[in-house]
DNA sequence: CCGCTCATGTAACTGGTTACATGATTTA
DNA sequence: TAAATCATGTAACCAGTTACATGAGCGG
């Protein structure tokens, strides 16, 4: 039983939402994603898939429309269990860690001449701000749907983001930039 | 003029810190790091200084201890302005998003029987506090130093972690679980 | 003297990305 | 009818990880 990959638990999670799934579907998926980890790209998508039918996680059948071929893939038992297994492993430090491109670029804001620290504060407030909005606007449109988990989930990135915006706000004041 | 990898750019900006400093000192801010993106791997770091000393952005020099080899690295004038063109890069989706582990996770935590559910989000919330102890920990040791940057970073963190663990509980209310 | 940390490295691997190819279907 | 999107895939590449090897110095 070796261990799956974040990507491949994730697909997983995908799989049980939307299943049965075209391929094509998944990838749509991470490609709309607001995070930026991965790309959904084919290449990673499609062997992905195989290598988990491979293993008896997930199952799939022809499902052509019309003229066009195509496939679909859903969760096996033992795909489920699986992505619980995933669900019940214990959480540490690195599922409580955190990234962020802005906050490491802070950590060196000060290579940058005084003059241009306020251009640079800037523009991370624009891109933090912008990606607000796109949060906004995508929770509206899930408040709509029936998915509560869905809504929430887009809530926690909004949560997120602008906990980071208001960071951001205290260390101008604190740099008096 | 290849561009740099975020690691890369990283490198570049713990070696302005720190600089003269050995590789074993600049893979130690990663291992130390309470991000987890990267592992601080002799053998990511080690090749990279070669890379970037390669394209004329670091330069070294051998600085053994009594008897034991050693080896120094800092930035060299083009390795400035490589940070700096990083820090005055625009700021896009990319820089803005976040991927939060925990998140994900919860996304798919219906698939989990409703009874697993409450010791689901409670190693969850447990995840999360550490963290928010450790960063304290970090914090108060930042705060003892003369780098207010250092400081203000760490901050940071602690703010995100925060606005996480929140979120976290609202989602159980909602829930209910 | 044993184990740990300091310190420097290499080799094999791997989990992705980028870029390409192909063709059907929809939309402007 | 041209361009965009849907849909499926492959091949080459690459950044970073894991695991290993080596040896010096230090604390218990």
């Amino acid at each position: 039983m070796e261990r799956l990959s974040e990507l491949e638990q994730c697909v997983l999670g995908v799989l049980w939402l939307l299943q049965p799934v075209t391929p094509y579907r998944v990838r749509k998926v991470f490609l709309e994603s607001r995070s930026t980890i991965w790309s959904g790209s084919a290449g990673a998508i499609y062997p992905l898939l195989r290598k988990l039918e491979g293993r008896g996680l997930v199952g799939s059948r022809d499902a052509p429309t019309g003229d066009r071929p195509g496939r679909e893939y859903s969760l096996t038992g033992a795909g489920k269990d699986g992505l619980r297994r995933w669900l019940r492993a214990p959480m540490g430090q690195a599922e409580a860690s955190d990234y962020d491109p802005i906050r490491v670029r802070v950590r060196f804001v000060e290579a940058l001449p005084p003059r241009e620290r306020g251009p640079f504060f800037d523009r991370a407030e624009r891109a933090l701000t912008e990606q607000l909005g796109r949060i906004e606007a995508m929770c509206d449109e899930y408040e709509r749907g029936d998915d509560v988990v869905q809504f929430l989930t887009g809530r926690g990135g909004w949560h997120t983001v602008r906990a980071r915006l208001h960071w951001l706000r205290e260390v101008r004041d604190a740099l008096s930039v």
